[in-house]
DNA sequence: TTTAAGCGATGCGTTTTTTGCATCAGGAAG
DNA sequence: CTTCCTGATGCAAAAAACGCATCGCTTAAA
């Protein structure tokens, strides 16, 4: 929207903490923009930028005038989306952030089925680690996330949870193929290849690894599943893997074994949105579709 | 705010119902106004208005956009107050729509106490009746309501409610004056001024007379109370009050007795904002305010 | 039936606003 | 001290907004 341009301007200055980067970022030249900031600053009575040597910095004014303008792109949004619902266009953006985990299977999966019958909403998907998650749904760059790790944020409104017992991933001739639980202590003396430690898996398992004194020898971290999971075979090691994240492994000569709730506790993934916010159509109807669908596929997900 | 000069536009068609009007109040021309209004439709792809013989009105799609719009507004107000707060200016702006009984007494008494606290806060308050008030909520143009009737709309929100008890007022020779309680029965055969039966001073009596079958003699109707009650020594007359309409009355030669609640229902003024709206720091602050005082001067003000 | 008045839409010349270029002033790093 | 970066500003050109005159249309009065 046009009548906008100002505050879009701003948004982005504000990320890029330059005024001339933005101006670049914006094809316009740093002048015409810097002239925009000052007209808002001036409407506004005060100064919304920090004057740095390097650029410039939001100051506190800055800080809650960013939130409201996020908010009323998000408003629009929202507004333009049940004004198309009204024509019966459909039309949408939804945008997700989300771990690794989720991102393998179930989100492809839920993405395409949601597009099959409404073939008019875009996806924009982020993969991101739970703090980062969170940001973007404050930051209003993400409208729905999901996160497999313990949420922090007051801000963060979980509309579902879903159990996820923590598996065993290896190769279907691996000794310890045969225990159908496996406990902590049978992790002893194998190769083991380990998530990064800002994933939710990790944190996990090291709680657990600590909490048991258990020596491990990881050869591996990466915070890539698909590659640790073709790794596997190579090495004969072990990788760790959530329910929800699961593909077909017998295809690759893998095999997942639960490990014992008793040494691992079993994580939890939180379906979130930003709180107070009214989620455009699209999103809200994806949401209400995942949270069907998580019930479905991985029991028990509550409502909150 | 420059960058909204097109949406406060909108809003102006919308509330004139013409785009000439609105262009006159404006101090433009109607091609300029007209073009705007276009310009806009042009970019959200759709229509705002109908357009009639005899000027515009807006479609649905033009409901939800005005609504948003209104909801700019009051979000760039508060966001606004809250960078003067940083400043620590505190300017700001409350606007009360509100029934006349508050406005007799209470009302200034509780704004004058504010501004005397803050005195760079200005006011606004508009009279009107339940639904009227409502309304107003909805449509942003009040940020507070005291309305002495049930609250109707769903979307208001009650911050607090205050039980108010019926009063009889008359001349201090009056023959009931020497009863402690009155009875509906007793008003048979006295002169009666009644409020305007949009008042809900008024409808809990029609309420009660009709229940009680009480025939009455009503001299006179009129929606100010300040007529009525310089009225009554007039004709020896009765007029009807809640407690928190009462001025001094002795100066007047008047005096006030309750109703029996048993014949008359005590009525619950309501202390309403628009439901999910963060109202700006000062009417937040002025709200607080009046309800510890509603507390300490008409007892039990529930908080909801 | 005709006429007049009111409405929103549009072409065109004019005015206002916005933009880009060149340049300045000032801090940071080498 | 020089060089490179930053945001700010004067001035001319480009773009957008505006006002005037006018069109097509509907309603209400003559």
């Amino acid at each position: 929207m046009r009548y906008m341009t100002s505050l879009r301007f701003i948004d982005v200055v504000a990320r890029e903490g330059s005024i001339r980067k933005a101006a670049d970022k914006l094809a316009i030249t740093s002048t015409a923009l810097n002239r925009r900031i000052l007209a808002i600053e001036d409407e506004l009575g005060q100064p919304l930028f920090e004057r740095l040597p390097g650029g410039v910095r939001l100051n506190t004014a800055g800080e809650l005038f960013i939130q409201h303008i996020r908010s009323q792109f998000a408003e629009l949004a929202r507004v333009q989306s049940q004004i198309s619902d009204l024509t019966g266009i459909r039309r949408g953006h939804v945008r997700i952030a989300s771990g690794a985990d989720a991102l393998r299977l179930f989100l492809p999966q839920a993405v395409s089925q949601y597009r099959a019958l409404h073939p008019a909403v875009t996806f924009a998907l982020k993969r991101c680690y739970g703090e980062t998650a969170e940001a973007q749904l404050q930051s209003l760059d993400a409208d729905i996330a999901l996160i497999f790790a313990p949420i922090r944020a007051a801000h963060v409104h979980v509309a579902a949870t879903v159990r996820q017992t923590m598996h065993c991933v290896m190769p279907d001739d691996h000794p310890l193929s045969r225990h159908e639980l496996i406990r902590i202590r049978d992790l002893a003396g194998h190769k083991l290849c380990l998530p990064t430690s800002d994933s939710g898996i990790r944190q996990l398992l090291d709680a657990a690894l600590l909490r048991r004194g258990t020596e491990i020898d990881a050869v591996l971290e990466s915070d890539s599943f698909e590659f640790m999971q073709n790794y596997l075979r190579f090495e004969n090691a072990l990788g760790f893997q959530i329910p929800i994240a699961l593909t077909d492994l017998a295809e690759m000569g893998l095999v997942a074994r639960p490990l014992d709730p008793a040494d691992v506790a079993p994580g939890t993934l939180h379906l979130c949105y930003l709180k107070g916010r009214v989620l455009p159509v699209a999103a809200a109807k994806f949401l209400d579709g995942i949270i069907t669908s998580l019930r479905d596929n991985y029991g028990e997900a509550v409502d909150q």
